[in-house]
DNA sequence: ATATACATGTCGAGG
DNA sequence: CCTCGACGTGTATAT
């Protein structure tokens, strides 16, 4: 890995052009042949690209190709502030916990914080349009239709359900099926999508969800 | 700007959990509070942390907070590889071209590219459901709605028109209106659902269309 | 401040 | 290879 420092002028064409006058930045050439140039503010690289990629350089001119897309970046180096190269041992794997899966399974642990008398029949259930988060039945015995959103729900996810229903409609068994999206929010123009296309909206509350458990989120 | 190179391990807790065990990487710190670490691979950093934030410092532990949202990383420090702090002289804004603001201008401007006769009566007239990109008539007099992408069209492309159709047609004068996804490719799936649903598939030339105008994204 | 849609989105799973 | 949905999505824009 070379982490560069230096001031530039920087256009990158790929998906889109890019063009950014001189100014000092931190460039870090990986052995993957990705790249990524920070500037003063923010997290995110200010140009980037994936590898892999041919990196030449000549005469302050760094040239960075990707032969999969045709993508480039030209870098013009006008002073090099600091130049080292560096061997990084790194074999560790970002463990993750708390994601959209598990909110699955402690909905599938506990089915009423979605509805009284519901019993979850199947997780994952794939169709031919993507997977149903739960396929599940009612107190009345009528089948449920559920997408399971961990964040604020949108009108997509309301589309989306809809078309697991008009899917498995198909099947006149599955006739009169109901479809839930589950989502601790609900843009408003989700829930105008989701009263036209009688989808029913459950407010979940995932702060209560997660108390007691040992994965609780809140607790640092 | 200060540019570490350590070997370390890193909690992060916020929206979720994750944990990465001991390595060699490059950690970033800037000045507005953001803090991106980078490992091995890939253009994206391993951890990261939007600013602003509160860092402090001792005995090998770095520990990073944001008060807004109550996010922490904790950096445990093994072994300082390199801790160099740079001010970086940096006043441009990157500029960019090609996105779909611009293509949404240019088709604005010449709507013939759509469609011979075609006529623009408004751009991102927004619905209870969503904004339509363009709502427009044709040479017959007809209503046409106007979806527009600058990458491939999904599924989803399609669905998002027929959303404003159906809005639109609640108002009887709309009644006949016709659906169109402008995009410069499909996908089969979205070729399929716009057939069964009769919405029109407009394929653009997106290279032919920047020829020629000072915004050529093929120049490089 | 809130809501909404764009993004060089990126990434990973599943057919 | 293609398609699709999640993402610690982030970010800008309009209301």
């Amino acid at each position: 890995m070379r982490v560069l420092v230096a001031r530039c002028s920087i256009g990158y064409s790929g998906r889109l052009t890019t063009r950014l006058a001189s100014g000092e930045r931190v460039l870090i050439f990986k052995d993957d042949g990705s790249v990524c140039i920070h500037g003063p503010r923010g997290f995110k690289p200010i140009n980037y690209m994936s590898g892999p990629t041919a990196v030449s350089e000549e005469e302050g001119l760094i040239t960075v190709r990707r032969p999969e897309t045709g993508e480039t970046l030209l870098i013009e180096v006008e002073e090099v502030l600091a130049d080292d190269a560096h061997v990084l041992v790194d074999e560790a794997v970002l463990e993750r916990e708390g994601r959209e899966l598990e909110l699955h399974a402690l909905l599938e642990r506990s089915p009423h914080l979605i509805e009284e008398g519901l019993e979850i029949l199947e997780r994952e259930r794939a169709t031919d349009v993507g997977p149903v988060d739960f396929l599940a039945r009612d107190a009345d015995g009528r089948i449920v239709l559920v997408e399971v959103k961990r964040v604020k729900a949108v009108a997509a996810a309301v589309e989306q359900v809809v078309r697991y229903r008009e899917h498995v409609e198909r099947d006149a068994s599955y006739a009169g099926a109901r479809a839930l999206v589950v989502a601790p929010e609900f843009a408003p123009q989700a829930r105008a999508l989701a009263e036209r296309r009688q989808v029913e909206c459950v407010v979940l509350d995932v702060a209560g969800l997660y108390a007691g458990t040992e994965a609780d989120p809140t607790l640092f």
